[in-house]
DNA sequence: CATCTGACGACCG
DNA sequence: GCGGTCGCCAGAT
């Protein structure tokens, strides 16, 4: 079960950042790549306490539809991340890999008061 | 089995 | 920066 891989993976992804499903799929070594990885987040269960709001597309494109289109600006925005109309702002330097993911962040993460 | 579609990525104009 | 296209694989009809 990749897929599986998949949600554990993205559970590691910290606050305030975030990582593409191509990141993610090559990580994981996944058959297909990104869309392995999308196909794993489409069927992301619920209560589990995956933020899959943190998974998106390359160069941190908003690729969801509605209403979770909606949803993940909404989710990401309250994480103190700048969003674009349809990206996010910054993305490089907000843009979580696994395996790098360590004791801190390269560039200045929180902001004061949220 | 054939066909269409999809929470993708990279390239071209 | 934006839209169109091809490549990739799996799932649903």
């Amino acid at each position: 079960m990749n897929s599986n891989l998949v949600y554990e993976l993205v559970k590691k992804i910290p606050r305030g950042q975030a990582a593409t499903y191509g990141r993610i799929a090559k990580a994981l070594k996944l058959p297909g790549g990104a869309r392995a990885a999308g196909r794993a987040m489409a069927a992301c269960p619920s209560g589990l306490g995956i933020p899959w709001h943190r998974v998106v597309g390359a160069g941190g494109r908003l690729l969801l539809r509605e209403p979770n289109a909606s949803l993940q600006r909404k989710l990401l925005e309250s994480e103190g991340l700048r969003l674009a109309e349809k990206r996010i702002l910054e993305f490089s330097s907000h843009e979580w890999t696994p395996g790098k993911a360590r004791h801190r962040a390269p560039a200045q993460s929180r902001q004061k008061t949220g």
